[in-house]
DNA sequence: TCCCTATCGATGCAATTGCATCTATATGGA
DNA sequence: TCCATATAGATGCAATTGCATCGATAGGGA
């Protein structure tokens, strides 16, 4: 079995890729630390939650949209409804499975999040390439998904 | 104090960079562990290391091209050369450091790992994109780096 | 020379994460 | 109906990571 050999720019283009979002994702992590708000996964889930409405999501579902193993969706969720963040009901056609949604104290921990997480996309990535630029990227970066889909 | 509000176009851009970098790393880490390969972390330091030649690099140096804390460095080279991939070597002019040089058995690792990991990265993104494409993705990525840096 | 401070690297301890497995309910076929 | 298998979610335990701090040496003034 034969292994593929990357070209230069392929690898050149995968390191900047990789270091950059890490470096980022820990600033933006920082700049949360530092006023004192929770990690950017809490943020992904109460966003979820926050567009799922009233009827909000089975764990499950929380599984893909937010990139998180099970055991640690269903661990986050722990911590959130212990903080009051997230509540859970029991769901009618499904012994086994709950819904989870998002509470009024959510919503404003959720609120309070993007007022840093905001301010960091638009510094560190608002500020630096033009709107057309920022197009361009979003694209390319499209089609490295998988599976891949459409732009 | 105002906080600024990133455009629709950067919170796009984010979103698919933060995801998909995610994605490409947990497939790569995956296919790892799969064919019984230490996690992308090693190859870092052994690559480092492999460019540094005879003379080695102190740890100190690794921090910041492995984009890893310091005591993570310290622990990873511990393991490195519980694993005899790299070796220790007392520093001449500084009593407090020491000078870590790869070993015959870290470039053959080396040298595995890059087997499955470069593979990832031409199935990943040298098949996904052109050349071209490939030289403007990296550029834009670029202009997003902390610091800034000519490109 | 003697401190005072800075830097290098390691580590104890707590928190988090990953892995494997568990319980409980659901589903589908004999 | 009964059983075998699949799915939802939780969790015990081990490994990893983060935080704070430590010990040791360097360097730089007074």
């Amino acid at each position: 079995m034969t292994k593929k050999s990357p070209s230069p720019e392929a690898i050149a283009a995968w390191a900047r890729l990789v270091r950059v979002s890490r470096q980022l994702v820990e600033r933006t992590e920082d700049a949360l630390k530092a006023n004192g708000l929770p990690p950017l996964a809490w943020y992904d889930v109460l966003h979820e939650l926050a567009e799922a409405g009233e009827g909000g999501l089975r764990p499950f579902e929380l599984i893909d949209r937010v990139l998180l193993a099970q055991y640690g969706v269903s661990r986050l969720l722990a911590r959130l409804e212990a903080d009051g963040l997230v509540e859970k009901l029991p769901v009618s056609d499904d012994g086994r499975g709950q819904t989870v949604r998002i509470t009024a104290s959510g919503r404003e921990m959720r609120r309070r999040i993007w007022a840093v997480y905001g301010a960091c996309i638009a510094d560190r990535m608002g500020d630096r390439l033009s709107a057309q630029d920022l197009k361009t990227l979003a694209s390319l970066l499209g089609r490295l998904r998988d599976p891949p889909a459409s732009d």
